[in-house]
DNA sequence: TCAAAACCATATAGCCACTATAAGGTCAAT
DNA sequence: ATTGACCTTATAGTGGCTATATGGTTTTGA
């Protein structure tokens, strides 16, 4: 299976399969004579995790540490519940901070209706003036 | 007033203001004899108002566009107002995007507890198998 | 008085996770 | 013979800073 094939299959770009593999979160294929890369199953089972992590906003390095741990079956999995449980605060965290930003951008937009001069503009006027908290 | 009595009275980096001159949001200064930056209230100001934009997570792209209208104080405001009900949408819908990534996470951390081999992790396993909504 | 500390300058690279572009080699079908 | 689809590497750009290197200037104080 060459990149194209495999990019497809998962839905990547192919830039970002060899820039995973610069990365070393996906092992070296094999190369034909021509240079051209073969994958092999396994090459798309790896891919599909990190996609999975990906679309769960994982970072590479905690996906990094993720494989480090597969490569260590007997070892307790205290260290990935962690890992994810601290995924998990930061995501909240992140959630918290942004409803707190919704609040102050939908308060600011209430100080203007759409009919007024530039000069007027209550947005502008309390984007200028200090009255923000925090 | 020098770059680092500036940056001080905003709390904000000497590279930080370096850098929004550089990209056209900050006017270039006067200059003293030894190429020192030398800054007027007006450059307070408008710094301030650059880092309440950054606070309410404007981009240094709207902040301009900001600017420009405030050089035409006799246009009507809309423009302003439908960009800041833009920038609300994009943070509702990142709220509502971690919201849902939050919801997937939890429930992949409920399938492990923290007593097993790695081997046996839930959390691993929900990763490495395909059994993930979208 | 002279050295250290604090300040200023520019230029360059790094962060993250890609994405885009350039310039070219390989292969199958028309 | 040429098109088109595919592959290769190398390099630069995204955003909003932050860090580092290297060197000039000013202020402080022993
Ligand atoms: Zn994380
Ligand atoms: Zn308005
Ligand atoms: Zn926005
Ligand atoms: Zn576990």
């Amino acid at each position: 299976m060459r990149i194209g094939q495999l990019a497809r299959s998962i839905g990547v770009d192919t830039q970002t399969i060899r820039f995973y593999e610069r990365e070393g979160l996906l092992p070296p294929p094999d190369r034909q004579d021509n240079g051209y890369r073969v994958y092999t199953e396994r090459h798309v089972e790896r891919l599909a995790f990190i996609r999975r992590c990906r679309i769960l906003e994982l970072s590479l390095a905690e996906i990094h540490e993720l494989q480090r741990y597969q490569g260590a079956p007997h070892q307790p999995c205290r260290a990935i519940n962690t890992l994810l449980d601290d995924h998990i605060a930061h995501v909240r965290s992140r959630i918290i901070d942004l409803q707190v930003l919704e609040k102050q951008l939908v308060s600011l937009r209430a100080s203007c209706n759409d009919d007024r001069e530039i000069e007027a503009c209550g947005v502008l006027e309390g984007l200028s003036e200090g009255n923000m908290q925090q």
